[in-house]
RNA sequence: GGAGGGGUGCCCGAGUGGUUAAAGGGGACGGACUGUAAAUCCGUUGGCUCUGCCUACGUUGGUUCAAAUCCAACCCCCUCCA
């Protein structure tokens, strides 16, 4: 099917910027969305107190959903939450409780309302709603029927799982059922037929739309996007300081800004069609420009991006903040600051406990390192002595000191 | 329950009494080169009040001048058997 010959606008958009990786039946779902409005879903984990970039996807799948006329939902796993998703590592997960799991679905919720209009349609649910209610013996006689263990079995999550010899909890069996559930439970209540995810969800999301069927005789369709890595092959959404956090309280407008201004050149065409919501023609245009020229085009991504999540107001300053920063080399006030007391300061701060303090090394030992090699600047100067202290003689005109690693990472010592 | 194998730094993985803060690789960070890209090359990769001290090879105790390395008990994982 090519993209010509969508007639919902939802999928035709989907398709032509490059979200959609499989699809249980894409010309049945087109003809739903050409018919009317229809309810979609993906699911997210309330372990953190924030997403990431690597959940951008699914959140701007779900706007588009919206913005082409259908209702997203977006599930929180407050109750799977509970159980702790046991695939990943070795150790079991932290137990959350109720209150943080609380706490961090309002804090998601937040970055939902920026890509979401909350009050004109899109939903956000919990699972710990239906979740927390079921009992085991009726859950089983309900749901239990439904699954066979040979099928299960062929699942690639627990395939792999068993080729590779590593262990798998009957928790893990369960998580796979109570996801089902979910997308049953979603079609009951608000009549959700879709639900979308990434490629590593397709089993679950295969399981949520057969139980479906035979529970209810729903017709549900599946829909998932590519898995997102960057050329050279990371994951998505990770970097140097850790996760790029989509709450501005952990991770400033110019931060996120960065990230996206630091795409590599291969990565820049995919992402603007991801990631903004500029037009095509526009896009094509940009992913022309070659050599030096594509750092344009990299500016483009970052504060489209940027305004998506944080306004564009606060896009634009990031971006006349590296603007100043990078291609001025001059000091700008917007930079990431970290307020030390004025006394501290006075009294004469090491350097290496200064970038310490600043967040931009892990430890003392790790500042000497780079000041060995030459990756410590305090006021663009490089930092020689290890010793070296400083006080507010380093202070700026501006009233600060400027500490930088490397050429990217800048952060300012503000005295209060 | 029985027999065997194994638990090493961010990850993988060498090391079976001293020169081991622990080979090698990956990843990451820094430097050079560039375009705030990629590739390449070089360096770094436990902590501190740093010419020294402290912590570290599943846990606890023991042997020894000296242990990741030997012994004992315990915990966990894997394989085969029941």
């Amino acid at each position: 099917m090519t993209t010509q010959t969508f007639r919902s606008d939802f999928l035709r958009t989907l398709s032509e910027r490059g979200y959609i990786h499989q699809c249980s039946d894409l010309e049945r779902l087109d003809a739903k969305a050409a018919e009317g409005p229809i309810t979609a879903y993906i699911g997210f984990d309330a372990t953190a107190s924030s997403l990431h970039a690597g959940h951008l996807l699914s959140i701007m799948m779900l706007r588009t959903l919206q913005r082409t006329g259908h209702n997203p939902i977006a599930l929180m796993g407050g109750g799977t939450t509970k159980i702790g998703d046991p695939s990943g590592k070795d150790e079991a997960r932290k137990m959350l409780t109720d209150q943080q799991i609380e706490d961090n679905i309002a804090s998601i919720r937040k970055v939902f309302a920026r890509f979401l209009d909350l009050e004109g349609g899109a939903k956000m649910e919990n699972n710990a709603a239906w979740l927390d209610e079921l009992k085991y013996i009726p859950l089983l006689r309900e749901v239990g029927p439904h699954f066979t263990i040979n099928r299960m079995l062929t699942f690639d999550s627990v395939k792999l799982r068993l080729e590779r010899e590593q262990p798998l909890t009957f928790l893990e069996f369960n998580y796979m059922i109570l996801q089902a559930y979910d997308f049953v439970e979603l079609n009951a209540r608000h009549g959700c037929i879709l639900q979308m995810g990434g490629s590593d969800q397709w089993g679950n999301i295969v399981n949520g739309m057969e139980l479906g069927r035979r529970m209810r005789g729903a017709d549900l369709f599946a829909l998932t996007t590519p898995l997102l890595t960057t050329s050279s092959g990371a994951k998505m959404g990770k970097t140097a300081g850790g996760a790029v956090w989509l709450d501005a309280d952990l991770l400033s407008p110019y931060e996120y800004w960065q990230y996206w201004r630091n795409a590599g050149d291969a990565d820049v065409e995919r992402f603007l069609k991801l990631f903004t919501e500029l037009p095509l023609g526009e896009i094509a245009r940009l992913a022309a420009l070659q050599g030096q020229e594509i750092n344009l085009a990299k500016e483009v991504l970052a504060t489209e991006a940027t305004a998506l999540l944080h306004g564009r107001e606060a896009a634009e300053k990031a971006k006349e903040t590296s603007r100043a920063t990078f291609a001025d080399g001059a000091l700008a006030v917007d930079l990431p600051t970290v307020e030390v007391p004025r006394a501290t300061l006075a009294a004469g701060l090491g350097v290496a406990n200064a970038f310490v303090d600043a967040g931009l090394v892990a430890s003392t030992s790790e500042a000497r390192r780079q000041i060995k090699g030459g990756g410590l600047k305090v006021n663009d100067a490089a930092v020689t002595d290890e010793k070296a202290t400083l006080d507010l003689a380093a202070l700026t005109p501006e009233g600060v000191v400027k500490l930088s690693l490397g050429k990217k990472k800048h952060v300012l010592l503000k005295p209060v």
